[in-house]
DNA sequence: TCTCATCCCATTGACACCCATGAAATCCCA
DNA sequence: TGGGATTTCATGGGTGTCAATGGGATGAGA
């Protein structure tokens, strides 16, 4: 497995510990971690971004279209790096979040992880419950603008799968 | 033979197992799974979507177009990934339904396995015939729209294996 | 010295593996 | 072609393992 999948709520113990999912750690090792996690405050929602060496590629992808020595690589950098944090994983899977992150996502006693496939997000449980019925509803329209028959082309093989589910 | 096809109705036993028919498990180890088949709620029915690699690589079809760190991709990761669950296959071919998903299906007892080719659906056995009948009508109306003359097969069962060892 | 982070160990509950059973389908041979 | 033998499959249950969680102990830095 090679994606980050599915959701998981989990407790944060006394100490401000919290497990990382089992499936999530399995694929951040396949992914290549040193040291620990990339996380920082997702744009646009009360939510924190997460992922490993993979992740940090994605944002050197965006930086890299920028000449070296602009200013606005250097804004940019600042806007995409200056928040990251790292967080190291245990020896039984927990991560600790700092006070930042937790505040930006109002997260207090749980945490719900959420697999977005090349990354994951942590919530407040009772807010991504919400964000969730949203984010089915868009789903929903996306599903009918792809339509019966309309076949979107799509960079790999796949040969002849229908658009979307359902 | 490389598409899901027929029905078949199993049982949950007390730990909640239920086997995939065999039928299915030969298209899914030539689909190829690694650690699990993934399982969401359907659109609009109160039934499950699973299939194996190929769906998944449908899912990932749909995000490619979207722009790395867009909001909209965000989202539309979160119903399409989020809901998904990988359920594992033990060696004898069963898996474990999670409460939410059954929840979503009214899944108790028993299992009907519904082959559409590409994927294959969950429901609960009496929910399924309720919709199989209408969807029969549905399939009627049609063939009196079509006209007198273009028969091409018996209006009957085509041919499943209901209620498959009971 | 106090606080915080890390390490280590214990508990518990869920799940995966293993084996057994019975029924149905298939094969095989007279 | 019929009937016994064999295989496949769905199902039930025991047991060991692993993940999530809680808490004590140790070490580093303020």
């Amino acid at each position: 497995m090679d994606r980050f999948v599915s959701t998981f709520t989990n407790k944060i113990d006394a100490k401000g510990r919290v497990s990382v999912p089992a499936t999530f750690r399995a694929v951040l090792a396949r992914d290549g971690y040193e040291g620990g996690i990339y996380c920082y405050p997702s744009v646009g929602a009360p939510a924190l971004d997460a992922g490993g060496e993979r992740l940090a590629q994605t944002i050197d992808g965006l930086l890299g279209d920028l000449p070296d020595y602009s200013v606005e690589r250097d804004e940019l950098s600042v806007a995409l790096y200056g928040d990251v944090q790292v967080l190291n994983i245990d020896q039984d899977g927990r991560i600790v979040l700092p006070q930042s992150l937790r505040e930006h996502a109002g997260i207090d006693t749980h945490v719900t992880f959420v697999g977005l496939g090349q990354k994951f997000q942590m919530w407040e449980p009772r807010r991504f419950e919400d964000f969730r019925a949203r984010a089915r509803h868009k789903a929903d329209d996306h599903r009918k603008l792809f339509g019966a028959g309309s076949r979107h082309r799509s960079g790999g093989d796949q040969g002849g799968t229908e658009g979307a589910r359902e």
